[in-house]
DNA sequence: TGAAATAATAAGGTCAGCCATAACATTTTC
DNA sequence: GAAAATGTTATGGCTGACCTTATTATTTCA
């Protein structure tokens, strides 16, 4: 609607989500926006020929300085509406994901910013995500998916990256939330779930839902 | 995005905005959806065919009762975006449409009554149109396009059914608002500009814009 | 009443963003 | 180092909502 098509913001918005810098493999993209490795390969094709990403076959694809910038202000759109959802609209946690996300697609650029006035220029959405600045820059938290940790340690949840409504529920019910603590019971092998000590309840997170927690280790 | 698609929203919005309940003509529509009559044309068949409207050839459209509900669902989200735009982001009056039409295509119908609790229930969007209630249904203003008025009549304006940001422009900065009373001073013959005076100065205006002030007749 | 204006239909084209199937290339893993 | 998994490219197809050009039908009005 204003310069980029929705799916070129769905695409971008998908690389920040999933990477924290590091190159993003074609097939991750195709499976959370949910079409076909080949048609992400085509989209992909597009999109660096834009100049907002650049693909290194087989490696992965990486955003462009550009590229960051048209997805930090997709990102702002997106997580100011979550905000606005979640505080002034009191829609549940699990659903302001993809809510906000179909207005963000349709949200101007004067009235992101005047949004962003309304809501007093948060910096962190409901789902403990930062918000990007107006002009796009955002530092990427300092934190790494709970997925990569071991049993035993406890960590603090930062983030929850998810966006299905579904995942974002179940988290949401066995109180996996940005500000909760967890404790690593145990993580089974190959590939298996982890147990976390969350509340005082034990929860069992399989390992596709763990990469969307984002985490920093915790005394 | 929730069942009709953006192209379906704005035909059944620019059918409830040309018409108080009569027959609109196929190339009437065209004109303020900007497409050829082709395409209107093509269109008006496939929304017939789903049951929203009926088809006279040479005669014109009007909506079923199902396509007066489905308006009255996309017009609801569309006015009660503008009363958020307008009166809690402070977006200037010839704005708010616009960026209102781009949000409604993106709300789901839980957003929209959380919108609606938000403000207050608002009854009327801030051009002075009603807005529909939650079960689509809405009664159309008592009230007669100012282009049907005479010389010397004084009319209170009710609403301003324009779209196009710069239409919506000139009459804000010429005080042609919802509540504002208006003298006709003049009425120049063969289609020719109608001569006001409101708020103490002289305006002259097109019958193409007169069309979009809905008035009725004042003492 | 006949010309002009408007409306409708037909046929064929474009474009973005998907899809499937199939062949081929590279990387990972046992 | 070979098989399995993953990634890439090619080809062809589909859909919705537009477009143009051309022809035909109806209505309006001078």
């Amino acid at each position: 609607m204003f310069q980029l098509s929705e799916s070129t913001e769905m695409y971008l918005k998908a690389m920040v989500e999933l990477s924290n810098r590091e190159k993003v493999a074609v097939g991750r993209l195709a499976e959370r926006l949910n079409v076909t490795p080949v048609s992400a390969n085509e989209m992909v094709r597009r999109l660096s020929e834009q100049g907002l990403m650049t693909h290194t076959p087989y490696k992965g694809v990486a955003l462009t300085a550009k590229g960051r910038k048209a997805a930090g202000d997709v990102v702002r759109r997106q997580r100011l509406w979550e905000v606005f959802l979640y505080e002034h609209l009191k829609i549940g946690w699990p659903q302001i994901y993809e809510l906000a996300c179909s207005l963000e697609h349709a949200t101007a650029p004067e009235v992101t910013e005047a949004l962003s006035i309304f809501l007093g220029d948060p910096k962190t959405c409901p789902r403990g995500n930062p918000i990007p600045a107006a002009d796009g820059s955002f530092t990427p938290l300092e934190g790494v998916p709970l997925s990569t940790m071991q049993a035993g340690m406890t960590v603090s949840i930062l983030a929850v990256n998810a966006t299905s409504t579904e995942v974002l529920k179940y988290l949401f019910e066995r109180g996996i939330l940005p500000g909760r603590k967890a404790m690593i019971v145990d993580a089974a092998p190959l590939q298996g779930p982890l147990t976390l000590r969350v509340d005082g309840k034990e929860v069992a997170l399989g390992l596709a839902m763990a990469e969307f927690v984002i985490v920093k280790s915790a005394p």
